[in-house]
DNA sequence: TTGATCTACGACCAAATCAGTCGGATTTAC
DNA sequence: GTAAATCCGACTGATTTGGTCGTAGATCAA
């Protein structure tokens, strides 16, 4: 059904609430998860891929936490559901090692990875600062029109 | 991951393969399982799904089969996934019902409210007769430029 | 009419994936 | 040293997915 996973979730909420209060020093996974109500076991796991992954910087012991590494408007949702589930297929015949190993026939690889690069572009395409929940855009220099509508204009005959 | 069904991938291979062979009147649910290698039982079953929503006709009996009830032209890959694998939502907090169940507090359901509407709107923009092994266009009329090409365009600050 | 061929449909099973938990080790501040 | 935090791997249960089986119904040809 072409789902993100409940993780990679997390781990969007999660950077984002970090890049929400990236002036207020770093959060442990324990805070995170209690805004949030996110088991706490299961988003430090998360974490720690996010911080593996180079886009969270971990410090340890008391008052430790997480930090972004990077301004949030330089890391694309891309990145972190990558992190996360790691690379993203959307037909089972692209894979990691290339092809599609049950039929030699099959005749929908081509167009379906356009399609795969499509959707990775859209999600290259918006960054955590981005993403709000209202849709109108606060600050006009740094949001750009939708993405959905973009798309739209690009599809000349519909 | 963010990958289509297996049965969505079959599904896409078999209205391919009939729209290919619409001249040649019905095919049977073996004949195209043989022509790909897929298990019979289980591509009937696909079959149907897609004869239910309405993309296919289904002809009983001796030399029976299924056609396309429209043109290739007119039939997107998102009717064929969706008719298969149901409504998709990028994300677990977008269900059926509505809302995210888990956490009133989640941040992120109208950023990727969006996205999903942009990939829905990818696969929307994408027909069967489009969808071509071969990357270059035959007919120049009917194939516009790459999808990827065209989302890329859409974004300003990348 | 009868049999062969085909679809229709539901029930079922096995494997894979996913979500979450647990236990223990390490690091750091006080 | 202790408390708070990250780190890491293993484990379990639930859900989803892929595929099979059996039976019923429809159609055509001989």
């Amino acid at each position: 059904m072409l789902r993100l996973t409940k993780k990679a979730d997390y781990g969007l909420m999660a950077m984002k609430h970090l890049a929400e209060h990236a002036d207020q020093g770093a959060c442990s996974a324990k805070d995170v998860a209690e805004a949030y109500g996110i088991p706490q076991e299961a988003l430090a796991k998360i974490l720690q891929r996010l911080a593996r992954a180079g886009l969270l910087q971990s410090q340890h012991g008391i008052n430790g936490g997480y930090t972004l590494t990077r301004d949030p408007r330089a890391i694309s949702a891309y990145e972190v559901i990558r992190a996360i589930d790691g690379p993203l297929f959307i037909t089972s015949c692209i894979t990691v090692k290339g092809e599609c190993g049950q039929s030699e026939r099959c005749t929908i690889r081509e167009p379906l990875r356009k399609v795969n690069q499509s959707i990775e572009d859209v999600l290259k395409g918006i960054t955590l600062s981005e993403m709000r929940e209202d849709s109108k855009a606060d600050d006009p220099a740094e949001v750009h029109a939708t993405l959905a509508e973009l798309v739209k204009i690009s599809q000349p005959q519909r």
